[in-house]
DNA sequence: GGTATTATATGAGCGTGCTCATATTAGGAT
DNA sequence: ATCCTAATATGAGCACGCTCATATAATACC
């Protein structure tokens, strides 16, 4: 069966679509393997060999939204905006994006490792994320308070850190066009930029031990 | 069997150090309910008679060491100290108390719904969760710089957010104390309390629709 | 002691995500 | 046309968290 190209990229959209349904349908956890897999009209066993793991279908479904954003965000002419406004137009495209997925992204993307440990190296395992982040990174680095200096692990961690925030609460945001979500978006990123300009410290407490 | 309450006390702990052992050998999801049940000599169905998921029972561990931390926060001397001072005091005792379960707390407690939509219901499903996050409105509150004002739904949020993010910072830290955990904590705060003095506000980009 | 009652313990079994030995078939070689 | 081969599809089966009908045994009553 050596099947032609073209037969695999449409087995591998019709997947796509199942999945983009039924996990909109019914979450992430509740829209099975085995259902997506029918409604795609294959086997079970097919749809590992198109993606290695559920977690990695659904990261595929996002990771093409996140892309998006990203070239609508690339596509617009800009100059002279503050970093907080060019973070908060690129997360905004981002949630725009999402918005077909919003009953499944956060549950997915939370799992997600953010850019913790590994110096340097942004572990998250979707390209598409990894490019975003990236994108960030030099946003940061260009525009930030600290010119050409690129941000710490540290930063870069706490940034992950308040988009996770940001979409959490958006995944359940009841307010009409989620307008609650870009206050707190918002908020997160004046936060975040206004501490770039801060140095690190280490709060000193007399009774307070300075370790773990 | 109309058993002693002794009796079903002493099965429950002989649970909780099982689960204590084998979470902390294998982490979250490589330490199954059927191990946990035989390291604790009882039936695995027996195991769901004591705690009603895998998670609840993981939680009960991280509430407990959460409640231990609180009564050392409460048990010290305090005056004059600013918010941002308390907030590291408290957190950083919290991370104290879970240093045994460093390996799981993490996995367990990201998964947690935030106090993000309901309004005033924190809906941490650990009770000692609840408790932390209901004395940290207290603190903020009453040494806010909002004075007397409990703070916001967003701003407990992001309070929130930010613990998550500093959690799995410490869960990977590989430095000597984890001594970049407390940086990392430090930074969080202050950006934090520092934020809680500026009104929430919505960036107005010019070409940007104001909703998702 | 014997029996009835009833809280608790038990483990077969279910629905998951995922694997892997096997069956199937497309396309080249003849 | 026919066979051969290797890429792909298949679904029985595994380990997981968790459930539930049933078995077991501790107490109350006589």
């Amino acid at each position: 069966m050596r099947v032609t190209e073209q037969t695999k990229l449409r087995t591998r959209e019709r997947i796509l679509d199942a999945a983009r349904k039924l996990l909109d349908d019914k979450g992430f956890e509740r829209a099975t393997t085995r259902d997506i897999a029918i409604e795609a009209g294959i086997a079970t066993g097919t749809l590992f060999n198109y993606f290695p793991s559920k977690e990695a279908l659904a990261l595929t479904i996002l990771g093409e939204a996140v892309e998006q954003a990203e070239s609508e965000f690339q596509a617009r002419r800009w100059g002279g905006e503050s970093l907080a406004e060019l973070l908060f137009a690129l997360t905004a495209s981002v949630l725009r994006c999402l918005g077909p997925y919003r009953r499944f992204a956060c549950q997915v993307i939370e799992t997600q490792p953010g850019p913790s440990s590994m110096p340097t190296a942004l572990q998250a395992s979707d390209e598409a994320l990894r490019n975003y982040l990236e994108h960030v990174t030099e946003l940061i680095t260009h525009h930030g308070p600290t010119g050409g200096q690129p941000p710490t692990v540290i930063t870069l961690h706490l940034y992950w850190t308040l988009l996770l925030g940001v979409l959490s609460y958006w995944a359940q945001d009841r307010s009409p066009h989620q307008e609650d979500t870009l206050v707190l978006l918002d908020q997160s990123l004046r936060m975040f930029v206004h501490s770039l300009s801060e140095p690190h410290h280490r709060t000193e407490l007399s009774d307070e031990p300075d370790h773990l």
